[in-house]
DNA sequence: GGATGCATGTAAAATGTTACATGATTTA
DNA sequence: TAAATCATGTAACATTTTACATGCATCC
């Protein structure tokens, strides 16, 4: 008795409806500049991804869209719908999706471990762990020191892993 | 001097060659399957993506096909060129690419905890923990012992993570 | 011997990347 | 005021998903 089943949102929509929750609203190029800005890579925030995905969200009644001005530019600025909101709600407590394992560049290679020498796999694994270290102190997170913590601690399990990993294979 | 720049591999077409390395021979269909039944859902090894895809590398000469036959049915059994070893090594080999942060659906949304209220954090770190745990054991690795530890390191290493999230928003 | 599933694909549509265009604003 | 950068997009292309087609093999 209700609507047709409202897709499900996919993490790019989802994580940009909760970018917009953030602050209340937003125009496109804000939401592809926080996604470019992230710490992980995935995200490339890329113009011709996130401004066609504004208009779909639009049609799809999960945001609305003011024309407004910056100076004598033209530009929209974008809000959650209750729908919307409520979609972004579903979405970011999903904690069955929020489990899964993602993609995982590290992962993908150590289960072709075999294929390397040891020589290389030494140089590999300690390479890793240089790189991984490095990320404990990314350049953002201004406002939220709480994801600051989530990094470093995310490292910290990263390399913990990284050592278990050397015990097993040794 | 060399030729214009081999393009890199991305990482699906890394892991399909890696997946060849390990027998030294497979069919699109195989390599799919492989990728189906992978722990992590990201990878989904449709058909649509492999077999084109197969014959992109095929095009740029890291793979050779021989055509064969299954019973009554034609079928082309992939082996790599010595080139696709060189690639699948460089890619499988580069500890940076591999200490990328990758596409992580827990991390994107603990960037947005503050959007729940404080119950349906509690709910929703406490189903993550939950599902997780049921990761330790998947059904694959029958042949790949040392990848099940792989696998347990790095549940145990996520709900350690885990724990030091909870500690740090009490 | 019909239904079900394995194996090998292709086609249409959705999505994302890369490259460009264009005007406004800031900086040197 | 010229050059660089910010802001707002679009277009062509590549990749991936979803859905379908088809023939063989197996099982009931």
């Amino acid at each position: 008795m209700n609507s047709p089943q409202p897709e499900r949102l996919s993490d790019l929509e989802g994580a940009a409806l909760a970018l917009i929750a953030q602050s209340g609203e937003a125009t496109s190029y804000q939401v592809a500049a926080q996604f470019a800005g992230s710490p992980a890579e995935y995200w490339s925030g890329s113009a011709g991804a996130v401004y066609p995905m504004m208009t779909r969200l639009e049609r799809r009644g999960l945001i609305v869209g003011a024309e407004g001005m910056t100076g004598k530019r033209a530009r929209t600025v974008w809000r959650l719908t209750d729908q919307g909101r409520a979609a972004m709600i579903a979405w970011l407590t999903d904690a069955e999706r929020a489990s899964e394992m993602g993609f995982d560049p590290l992962r993908t290679r150590l289960a072709h471990l075999d294929l390397m020498t040891a020589a290389q796999r030494r140089t590999f694994l300690d390479g890793v762990a240089r790189f991984t270290e490095a990320r404990r102190d990314p350049p953002s997170f201004a406002e939220k020191p709480w994801m600051q913590k989530v990094q470093s601690s995310w490292v910290a399990a990263r390399l913990h892993w990284l050592s278990s990993i050397r015990a097993a294979i040794k």
